[in-house]
Order: C-alpha cells, then sequence, then structure tokens
DNA sequence: AAAGAGCATATTGTCGACAATCTTGAATGG
DNA sequence: CCATTCAAGATTGTCGACAATATGCTCTTT
C-alpha cells in the first residue's frame, strides 16, 4: 500500500513533463517557455522553473540563464555515446550477477522475464515486448545488487526510452527478440561470462546501429519553421 | 576567458553546499535546516531550499517532503558500491582510448600529468598528489570520447572525493603511487588493454580496501549527540 | 534600402509571505 | 509512573509580485 498523494507537488510536475519528453511529445529542441506551461499544468511559475531545472540536472533539458528552455537536442553522436554507456552498464551487471555466489534466483527471475515475454511475442503485440523489455534490463540492473549502479542506469534507461520514442523504427520478428533475451539467460546459468557480455553487446549494438542509422538530429528544427508568420 | 558571475544565484550555492559536503565539513547525517544556511549563506529560503533538491537529485542529500533534509548517509556497501562503479567507468574508458585509432594525443597528455605527478611526489606533498590523481582520472574519462561517461563520471567523482575527505587514511609512498599510474600508461601505449584495465582496477581495489577497512557508517551521529541539553 | 541604436515586450530569476505539515513537550487520564 | 492527546512552535512547500535580463521591433542614419 502506498499513499496517494506522497510526492511533493513539484516532483509530480517534474514526472509530467520527463514523461512528455521521454515518450516524445515534447520533441527535442522545442521550447519549454514557463509562463504557458505554468497556466497549462495549473501551478506556479516558481514551481515549474524548479522542475524545468531538475530536468536540466537529469540532462533532458538545455537550460542557459535568462534564456528560455529547451528539450535537449540529440546528435548522431549523443545516440552513439548513450547505447555505448548501456552496454558498459549491463555488461558490468552480468559480471556482477554471474560472479555472485548466489545467482539462481536472479536467473529465476530473468527466465520468468524470457516467459512474459515469449507469451507477447506470440500475440504479435509489439507495445507488450518492448514493456517486458526494458523490465527485463532493469531486472538485470537490480540484481548486480549494486545500488549505485541503478541510480546511473535509471538516467540511461530514460534516455534510451527516449531515443526509442523519436526513432519510429519497425520492429523486426519478435519472436526472435524473445530467443535473444533468453539465450543470454541460459548463457549466464553456464557460466560462459563473456559469451553473455558478447551475445548482450550484440544485442544492443544491433539496437543502436537501426537507430543510429535513420536519426535525423535535426527532427524538430521544423516545429520552429511552422511557427512562421503568414505575412 | 571566462565571465566573473554568468551563474545564477542558485548555482552558486550549491556550489557551496556542494563543496562543503564533499569536503567533509558538512558531515554524513548532518541535517540542512533551510532557514539557518538561508540567513548564514545570505539568500532566501526559497533559493536555499531549490539548492538543496538539486542536491538531492545528485544524491549527496536525503529529502522526505516536509521533513529537515540531511546530508546522505554513507553505509560500507555504499563505498563498495561506489568504488564497483568507479572501476566499470574507468576500464570502460581504456578500453576505447586503446581501441581508438588517434591514441597518441591521449598517451600524450596522460604522460604529461605523471610527469606532474613524480614532481609533487618527489616534494611529498600530499595534496598536490591528490589534486594530480584527480585530474589523472579525469583526463582519462576526457579521452574516452563518450559525454555521456563525463556526465555519469563527474557525479561519481564528487562521491568519491567525499568518501576521501571522511577517512582521514593516511597516504602511503607517494612515489609508488606515481609510478603504479605512469605503468597504466605504459601499458595502455603497448595495446594490453587487458592488463591496463588490470592494473587499473587493482589500484582502485586498494584504495577502496583500505577506506572500507576503516569506515565507520555512524561517523556523524555523533554530532547531533554533542548538542545535547547540559541539563 | 541596409545596418545599427534604442525602446517596448516577453521571459526568466529572486524574494518575502502565507499555507501545509511535522515535531516537541506538556497536560491529562489510566 | 507510563501512555495518549493535543496544542504551540518550527520547518518545509507553494504562490504571486517585482527585479534582472534577453529578444524583437521600430526608427533613424547613411
Amino acid at each position: 500500500m502506498e499513499p496517494i498523494q506522497s510526492r511533493s507537488l513539484r516532483e509530480r510536475v517534474i514526472t509530467i513533463l520527463r514523461d512528455a519528453i521521454i515518450n516524445g511529445e515534447l520533441q527535442p529542441g522545442q521550447p519549454l517557455v514557463g509562463t504557458e506551461l505554468a497556466s497549462q499544468i495549473g501551478v506556479s511559475q516558481a514551481t515549474l522553473r524548479d522542475a524545468i531545472y531538475a530536468l536540466s540536472l537529469e540532462g533532458l533539458v538545455d537550460t542557459v540563464a535568462y534564456h528560455v528552455s529547451t528539450v535537449k537536442q540529440l546528435s548522431k553522436k549523443d545516440i552513439e555515446d548513450l547505447f555505448g554507456v548501456r552496454s558498459m552498464l549491463e555488461s558490468y551487471a552480468i559480471r556482477q550477477i554471474v560472479a555472485a555466489e548466489k545467482r539462481s534466483p536472479a536467473l529465476r527471475d530473468l527466465y520468468a522475464i524470457c516467459d512474459e515475454m515469449d507469451a507477447a511475442a506470440a500475440l504479435d503485440s509489439l507495445t507488450d515486448v518492448n514493456r517486458i523489455d526494458r523490465r527485463f534490463h532493469s531486472a538485470l540492473i537490480e540484481h548486480s545488487g549494486n545500488e549505485l549502479l541503478g541510480v546511473l542506469w535509471s538516467s540511461v534507461a530514460q534516455r534510451v526510452q527516449q531515443v526509442m520514442s523519436l526513432s519510429n523504427l519497425q520492429q523486426g520478428d519478435l519472436r526472435q527478440i524473445a530467443v535473444n533475451h533468453r539465450a543470454i539467460v541460459t548463457v549466464m546459468e553456464n557460466e560462459d561470462t563473456e559469451e553473455a557480455v558478447r551475445l548482450m553487446n550484440a544485442h544492443i549494438s544491433y539496437q543502436a546501429d537501426e537507430i543510429a542509422e535513420g536519426w535525423n538530429g535535426t527532427a524538430a528544427a521544423e516545429i520552429q519553421e511552422e511557427q512562421g508568420v503568414g505575412k
């Protein structure tokens, strides 16, 4: 049981804006005007600016003193850097789990998630597979047992989700994806650490290449031009 | 040339508090009372609370709604997690630098820092060696070429500096430290990636063990008791 | 007509005041 | 004597207003 209204108003505003950004509703480069958003969401300007500042600390928003804040632009290099860091985090988690004495509960949990992914893949439900995919990778990080790793991961996972939302790639064979995930867990169970890391990096690199290839860094530049005067 | 007063007041307050925390002036568990600090620093309570909230996002401060914020407590496990993540980040940086086509400039820069460290070690200046040590590891991350890695690093490096400040360990032979750092760069130049990673992990693990061994998680609990009434 | 200075407007940054919430300690009842 | 209640003080959270700064437009000058 968790309380309905425990979080402060500021944190709820942060959540609203953050979700809008990582879901692609607020596109990179789009200006975040305090006065507009404040009246739109229904909070004071001070509270809203605090929220925007918090998002700039998370790296989702660019802020310069006395200038309008904008959703951070994502260059092709940013994508590459992002997936490089993601590989690093997940590889580390795999090594930690395999090296741990009691790794059975972790592996069992991961297998259970694989089962769910199989079921979703059989139904051809892309959104469900994506949601379970996120859970799989989060679980991997959690089971590393390193809390700080989890903190870093949540920041990276946000950006990954944003990039995925912005790049409208058609996912390939869902069943193949489910098989790939199970393979990683199986290899971990056999204590073949390096092979598990290799498979994971391949999985991530594939995604990264697919996204980086069709990436249009200037995706949101049009928004400002669309607002041009009609005169 | 950079402007004298470009940063906002809030950011300057953040810097003041952050420096106080990572230098150990504000010890873990110590309460950060808004009204006191605000008048002490000379800013409004709103500005100060924004700063405290920012530090809670950085993970240096614990905040609960309508409760007094405190400097985050650091358990022994937190220390272990911290140095584990640090090893991960630096190992990744080493792999990236060695794998890069043009790694000569990076190595030259690192050698130059090693020269400075030798000089400082010859003078038996502990503070200088520590400062140059931080520069060495920052440079390593920078030369990885991954900007996001740098962002994560700055967060981790802060915590490392805090832990170092709080644990008053007497550093061993300064000259040996300088030699160890140069060895890492030399091995990188020979493209022996795994050996470089091994040396770096050994270097960090040594530090981590030394600190974790004598760690007193309840270091700051006394502060509150010292303020007990004399009645 | 083009370029630049200066003013009007819009936006962000800071503050003090008030509301919401927690904490402390004393009074009350068992 | 101990537990509970509740009231007073202290602390944090939110807001609207004002100050500081940037942006865009107009007017002037060449």
